[in-house]
DNA sequence: TCTCTCCTTGACCGCGCGGTCAAGCGCCCG
DNA sequence: CGGGCGCTTGACCGCGCGGTCAAGGAGAGA
């Protein structure tokens, strides 16, 4: 849907996808319909397809704009880091925050894992952050400071460990950020059974 | 639902049961419709609701015997195992053999985390599943073969990992349940950048 | 063979969904 | 101050859903 929009169109549909989205997070995909949104904005539903084709249309935006923005994120926390290894923890640290600063669009993309329609959105993105982390692993094997191994496998570890942590303490029990990133970090690095290393 | 059944009417009931379970898995719980499951099984509606009070009362009673039957192989895998660490290990095999063996079983309880009808019930498999690891860990804690830290972050972590893996690469890749268990523990016990000791 | 309970059929119901559209309002620009 | 385009309204549509039920078949026990 391309529309000319002035200033108020801009707005109105900025409500909308605001909104829209904490109600998905909230209900579900199918649980919240299009009444709903225009309803709980004061709306006419007319209102909402004069922005939106369709229902998909705006969840599949929304969920792309969360994507964008977390990949964003956590390009620029390693931005200028040459250690992989600090590269991989700030990644993980700039993750952590993110999700726990937006825990609304969390939920969406869970919620987007299990809707065979945007499925594969969500495995994408998780692919490219799989692919950024494997990168780094490599590179450490390379200079000798991570043992060898399989880094696909590696990353997949580091996202469950990272996603799994996130939701679990950060969003559920409201831990600080900081906290469970630090805790995540070790156990990524060092495992159950080493102590970390302080220098 | 509590009736009296012939032996033909367990049959019919274990049929929609496994049926229903495989479509859920497949498209999705709210995709899947009641005629769906019936004309899937070429009988007409009421056989379902002469079964199931309703859609909902099914999914659950496949929910919950797929977390019983899970904990209860994770129960006799760390039977007769005294060292705590072993019994975590042990622990993440036998989820990962069992994940890697009903794959629609774990696809469905990933559906359920999303549909707030069943959270609940997920999270509750989830927190006994966490407190189960975390016993582990304050165990080897006390005995000082693991270093402190908070033991619910820890479990939490080798949850994430345990799932993680068994997805993407037991069940999205193919590979070898074993060969990915091997992996996972290596990844929880060690961490990255050790080198797993070799007695 | 009769009978009673278990099982099955499929037309039917009401509802709420995503989506449409003719009509009209009001802001902005000329 | 007027015209037009951006925006809004809300009644309406068809559909497919979960769920119901009166009726009838079939198999086991008497």
């Amino acid at each position: 849907m391309d529309r000319r929009l002035t200033r108020r169109g801009r707005a109105r549909r900025d409500q909308l996808v605001d909104f829209a989205a904490r109600r998905f997070a909230e209900n579900g995909y199918h649980s919240t319909s299009v009444t709903d949104i225009v309803n709980g904005l004061g709306v006419g539903k007319g209102v909402f397809y004069w922005y939106f084709a369709s229902k998909d249309e705006l969840f599949c935006e929304i969920l792309a704009d969360a994507q964008r923005s977390l990949r964003r994120r956590q390009q620029q926390a390693i931005a200028d880091e040459d250690d992989p290894v600090r590269r991989l923890e700030q990644g993980m640290r700039a993750s952590i925050t993110w999700l726990g600063a937006h825990p609304h669009l969390f939920a969406l993309v869970q919620l987007a894992t299990s809707e065979e329609r945007f499925a594969g959105m969500v495995r994408a993105g998780e692919d490219v952050a799989v692919a950024d982390t494997a990168r780094h692993v490599k590179e450490g094997m390379a200079t000798g400071r991570i043992p060898g191994g399989d880094p696909f496998a590696v990353a997949h570890a580091v996202l469950g460990v990272t996603n799994h942590l996130t939701r679990a303490l950060v969003v559920e029990r409201g831990e600080k950020p900081d906290d469970v990133a630090d805790a995540a970090v070790a156990f990524c690095l060092h495992g159950i059974l080493a102590r970390p290393t302080t220098p």
